[in-house]
DNA sequence: GATGTAATGTTATACTATAACATTTTGTAG
DNA sequence: CTACAAAATGTTATAGTATAACATTACATC
């Protein structure tokens, strides 16, 4: 029998091939849980578009999305759409504005805003939540008079591992 | 004769029509300088559209533009995007992620990372550059072992103005 | 004025997203 | 159980954003 998963599914700079499949089917038992909760219905549609945004596990496009859909029979884009639209809602996905896509959310249970670490070399993503950036955020919106709602946080640079390898290859 | 200028000409939540015709030459002349200074050229494209871009002091979309150039004459797309593009590498412009739209720089002369407070209301935006954000950003991505190159920060909410008028209303 | 580079023109197309309306599925009240 | 309303999905068409690829023109320098 396997040991339990101690390590957080959150973190795509460490998630590897060996525990991959289990933090998708991670995130789709919570998002059940969560469905349920809030009752809203995690459809089979939706259900296999949060799968296959896990299964990636990085920012992943909509007619990327519609492709795989489309394997298992006709899809049409509204459908995909659709589905990404009630996942962002119940918190479940976060939209990449700079990309134009979407990954899984890291910690759907507290509702919040997504904060970005986007590594240009390798294409991964990691989620982080910190408390500083958000009131920074928040202080300097009140001193301008503005009232925020809405926080995009997206920072484009080198994971630490493609950092090693730009400077041995450079 | 008129009082001098004394106001940035940074903020739209400021901006008044009175002064708008300035802002828009000032940003202009201020364009010119900093080509000059960089060897780079600012054609009349590149100088219209910049213009373009301050006359609307919102953010503006790129087939607007388009539409605008189309006035005085056949214009494609590419031509509006190359613009764009050069204006943004000369930090003369932002390109707003969210939005999918060009807003002139406030501080063109020393490169930044463009903040951004946008109003959901009235769709009038304020630049801004708080040291702060940066900061707790890059501290946050160096924890992450994670080297910033270039950050996003967009925040939707509500202007002074506008939060007053739905208090009043609602 | 020949030559190479930068800028622009031109055509076509890729990529992202939604409007509008039809149909099916689901939950609920009678 | 069945009739109804609401929610979800299907379907077709189209809007909106952006770039590839190649031709032509303008510019700077020798």
């Amino acid at each position: 029998m396997r040991e339990p998963i101690t390590e957080p599914i959150q973190d795509p700079f460490e998630c590897t091939p060996s525990v991959h499949p289990q933090c998708v089917s991670m995130a789709l038992e919570q998002a059940e849980m969560i469905c349920q909760r809030q009752h809203v219905r995690l459809t089979p549609i939706r259900r296999r578009v949060l799968e296959l945004v896990w299964q990636k596990h990085r920012p992943v496009g909509a007619y990327d999305l519609l492709e795989q859909l489309q394997q298992q029979g006709r899809v049409a884009p509204p459908t995909v759409y659709r589905a990404l639209d009630f996942l962002q809602q119940q918190g479940l996905i976060h939209r990449l504005e700079s990309l134009n896509a979407f990954v899984g959310c890291a910690q759907p249970q507290q509702p919040h805003q997504g904060q970005f670490l986007i590594c240009l070399s390798c294409r991964s993503l990691a989620e982080i939540a910190d408390p500083k950036i958000s009131r920074a955020i928040h202080h300097s919106a009140l001193t301008a008079g503005f009232t925020a709602l809405n926080q995009t946080v997206e920072v484009m640079g080198l994971c630490a591992g493609c950092r090693q390898k730009e400077q041995t290859n450079g």
